[in-house]
DNA sequence: GAACTTTATGCAAACGTTTGCAATTATTTT
DNA sequence: AAAATAATTGCAAACGTTTGCATAAAGTTC
């Protein structure tokens, strides 16, 4: 910061050459003569020149930024502390910068209801990438109806004008509860919230599952948390005694959390009850018993949510893509 | 997308104005009468009307917008996966949020190693934040050194150029280590390695305690992984048996690495091995028997963090800072 | 070697704001 | 009521790129 700060001009200066040349050269275009590009990039290189983002994306209406939002239900605790949302933040960044592109992290707040307005018109990103489907579609719709490349990461099989790239959590919930019929539960409790859309399949995976066993469905409906799900199994075993004998979780942190109750009962797992997280986050690996878990994904899904994006930038359409889902066997439940 | 994008010409035009009173009633230039002001921010909400940022930065030299890099260590397989890094990401979103500033998430990968020019050079922010000091400062300190507004998640006591905000981690590691000899324990292994900065601190505290204690130091020096915290404790096991009876981890992560080692071979936590964690994340909660910590506030440290940011922005200097540690006991040690 | 094609570069006009200064109008002071 | 001051608004020049079109140089064809 000692000199003034270079521009395209004085480069252009400095090699003798106009500034369009110098403009192409940086952007590699083949206009230019491959000889007279690496010298210029070299020249660039050496004096420490970088091309102001701000004129070049006036001028030229793109930005190179995707928004990236998330987008927590409000009123529920999920949110920044959920670990398996913030991975698949970090596994879209990977992904974007594969392309080139920036990523411009937000949330439902700053981005207020308009986010076609407010990312797109006023030129902050190109396309928008949400995770999560939260309970209400309305913004999410305002905007893909606004034309706005636009992808989600939920439930594919949503119906919607908008690519949706998930698991297939249908199968994720069958899989699950396939397993633990299999390892002799009887009495499966489904832990989580149909209300919520991946939540909801996984719990239709369940019921399938369920039905063609001919056993009874029983669903505890908390909140997304491990705190939730520890104090939901606490009530129910206070209600009712140990009346279940398998666990089908909608993650692995409500899992752990159930885990946890389970265990400071002495309830024996996967002896006493079975369980089956969802998501396969780090610590399903580390809990003692580790836990079984359904993985999804997060690094193919990101790449998929990344091209579909890409290809609605350059005026293709997309459609909704299921990504495989895999039953992880850990020693929470009997394989 | 039906209709042509608005500019502000076209909504000075609508209002009878000049394009100069619409700018400044939209940035709430009190120049312009509070009545005027009104008429034209509601006019522009009516039509859907937003500033176009490009423009906007191209003209101010400002952007708003701070980049946020992830510093993790190549060659570690911390990283993406590091639910607390992530978490600390997602408070300094919160922060940065309340100050109207947006934030450009970023990694080591994209940013290359010239951060003053990649960021700030070209425009894409007007300072940084850098989560997490690395191995090597390199990186920081050219940056630090061209005159970039830049503020550092890390260990305060390094000496530096550069305001760092963190926990006091040598406090940390004394109590979490004072806590286990007050417990009982005689044979305390610190599980981390020294050589990172931060842990360095904890470590150094860890040997403090000892030494008033006239206890003797025994470090098992991994990755900050929990699978290397698993690997670890159970070659230590196997090599010299039970030789410790308590375990000072540098995370939580790793601690819970620790305990699922202890836990296979039946060892007693607390009675036989007392553990202490660091970070407080939520699993060391939801974990049986439950994790004690030493708690970081990075809530605090965010906003604090975000301040510092504002102060260069503004010309001023800012100091390092400390911010308050405390001490979570839970069952994995006897309190 | 003239006419044509191909390749490489330059000219100059945008892109949509912000802001110093000038100009106008309203308010106060003398 | 004129003069001076304060409160509003407008003019027009930036900010630093990119890009359609024109031009110049080099290569090809007959």
């Amino acid at each position: 910061m000692n000199t003034k700060q270079l521009k395209l001009a004085d480069l252009a200066k400095l090699a003798g050459v106009s500034t369009s040349t110098v403009s192409r050269a940086l952007n590699d275009n083949p206009l230019i003569k491959k000889e007279t590009r690496d010298k210029l990039k070299l020249l660039a290189k050496q004096h420490n020149f970088s091309l102001n983002t701000a004129a070049s994306r006036l001028r030229s209406q793109k930005t190179n930024v995707v928004a990236v939002i998330i987008n927590f239900d409000s009123g529920t605790e999920q949110s920044i502390n959920d670990p398996f949302l913030l991975k698949v933040v970090g596994e879209i960044n990977l992904a974007l910068n594969k392309q080139g592109l920036e990523l411009l992290l937000s949330n439902s707040f700053m981005a207020g209801d308009d986010w076609a307005n407010y990312f797109i018109n006023s030129r902050r990103a190109d396309g928008i990438i949400v995770v999560g489907q939260g309970k209400d579609p309305a913004n999410i719709e305002a905007a893909a109806n606004a034309g706005v490349p636009l992808v989600v990461w939920g439930d594919p099989k949503t119906p919607s004008n908008y690519p949706i790239v998930g698991s297939d959590n249908f199968v994720g919930g069958r899989l699950a509860t396939e397993h633990l019929l299999a390892g002799g539960a009887k009495n499966i409790v489904f832990l989580g919230d149909p209300g919520h859309a991946e939540i909801g399949e996984r719990y239709r995976g369940y019921l399938a599952a369920l039905n063609t066993a001919n056993a009874i469905a029983h669903v505890v409906s908390i909140d997304i948390t491990s705190s939730a799900a520890y104090h939901g199994i606490n009530q129910l075993l206070v209600a009712k005694g140990l009346c279940f004998d398998g666990i089908m979780a909608c993650s692995d942190m409500v899992a752990l959390g159930a885990m946890k109750a389970l265990k400071e009962r002495y309830i024996s797992i996967p002896n006493d009850v079975a369980l089956v997280g969802f998501d396969d986050i780090a610590m399903a690996d580390v809990s003692h018993p580790s836990l079984s878990s359904i993985k999804q994904n997060t690094q193919r899904a990101s790449v998929l949510l990344v091209e579909k994006l890409l290809a609605q930038l350059q005026g293709q359409s997309a459609e909704s893509q299921v990504v495989e889902i895999e039953l992880i066997n850990r020693q929470s439940s009997k394989g």
